[in-house]
DNA sequence: GTGGTCTAGACCACT
DNA sequence: GTGGTCTAGACCACC
């Protein structure tokens, strides 16, 4: 069972918080394709939260193509989709949130070297499990 | 004269844009500690915001250490004091908007390497011009 | 044999999906009056539904006048028989429908004479097989 | 000042009906961009609704690019850019719903001419007021 | 059981 | 003033 939380002090909203809990079980293999996810009830009870935050987030994702709301059935990963995009396109989507990251590191005075090992750990941790076989876990 | 410009379509609040941009002139040396920025109310003009905004952007920055308001005088760039973090500090501090990073190229199935690429050359646009004089380059 | 399917990510719902599918199939002459449809229980297992989905599709369909429910023996087309409207209430009756066309054309910067065509395109799929004979064409 | 009115005996929810309005009002150029619409509370008082309601409706015009949520602002009419689309897209667009159009003229077994007719008045009212001069009006 | 819509009302953040 | 988030709770529709 995966594990959300919320983080009440941060003033990122929860329902934010969820949405990016959710895309990072993606990212990492946590979740796939097809998962099913807590039920907007269940997800509320887990976290605390009023059911209509949880559908916010919910919906949110499912406007993204990340997920997929069943009327009664359920939520499920939605797979992928992003495979059609060009070298250009990735790195135009990417850029703003890159360049934040070398203008907070220069505020810090942190050296290149370290930011890109950071980076190269955290981008590890997505890959790693990728088409690792399942049936030797379970 | 520096570009500054705000996206009202982007739901990142204005005064946070400003802020933003600010540091990033800071972090790319194309304004460096003692340089003066713009009034509140050239600003307020050239950015068709209301000066409280403005304020309110300055505000911040000054509250962060990052410029300082004289009085009648104007606004100046300070120089940076983060020099005194460890590795471990400056890692916590950034490993946040990288996890982020990592999170959003998984997304868009972008391969490592594009992601390292970009964030060199991002971190290079900061550290060239550092301490190197400004009139050969401009 | 007739190909249904539901697409779960539509938020059509799945009867309605159904329902859709059956009046195209006797609106394109692919089906016709007298002609049984799948079981409720061959439906529901083509489609992986719940049987009672399908029930509640055909029932729809029922009182709509469009099929007949044959305790025992089967799912049938019925003979259309809407033809004592008036042009008035025709007009009435599809014009919701068009105007939303009309708005979605707008909306991408259609030009008319294409969305025209496009209508004129479906309309023809309709009509062209009316009472012709079926061997000939398939 | 423009009239929005919901139907609350209609089964279309009723941030729904609030969309197409504001949609139809943009395609019939009654409203253009860069154009004010009414807040979040004005348009909930006069719709007798509440507020949560028109924000799901406003929110929702944002994620298509109709419409502009600007924090402390208002709510401002975005400029087109579907201009960019080629006509497989838009044909591809359009044709779901032409054809329910079509299957339900079929059903209603209203004449082809009929259909064609309704649909060009429909799309005449949108385009006439276009490029026409407005200061001649007010 | 599931998701989807709506209300009434509170509180916060931005301009 | 504006939009943005969240709660508590109701009612409906789908499977």
């Amino acid at each position: 069972m995966l594990l959300f939380q919320i983080n009440s002090a941060s003033h990122v909203p929860a329902y934010r918080q969820l949405m990016d809990q959710v895309k990072y079980y993606i990212a990492s293999n946590a979740l796939r394709p097809g998962d099913r996810l807590p039920s907007i009830r269940e997800m509320a009870r887990s976290l605390a939260l009023n059911p209509t935050t949880i559908v916010k987030a919910y919906s949110e994702l499912e406007h993204e193509g990340v997920i997929e709301l069943q009327h009664g059935r359920g939520v499920f990963v939605r797979d992928g989709g992003a495979q059609g995009l060009s070298v250009a396109e990735r790195a135009e989507s990417l850029r703003p949130l890159i360049r934040q990251v070398a203008v907070e590191a220069a505020q810090l005075a942190a050296p290149a070297d370290l930011v890109v090992r950071l980076l190269q750990e955290e981008l590890d941790q997505m890959d790693r499990k990728e088409p690792s076989d399942e049936s030797s876990g379970s």
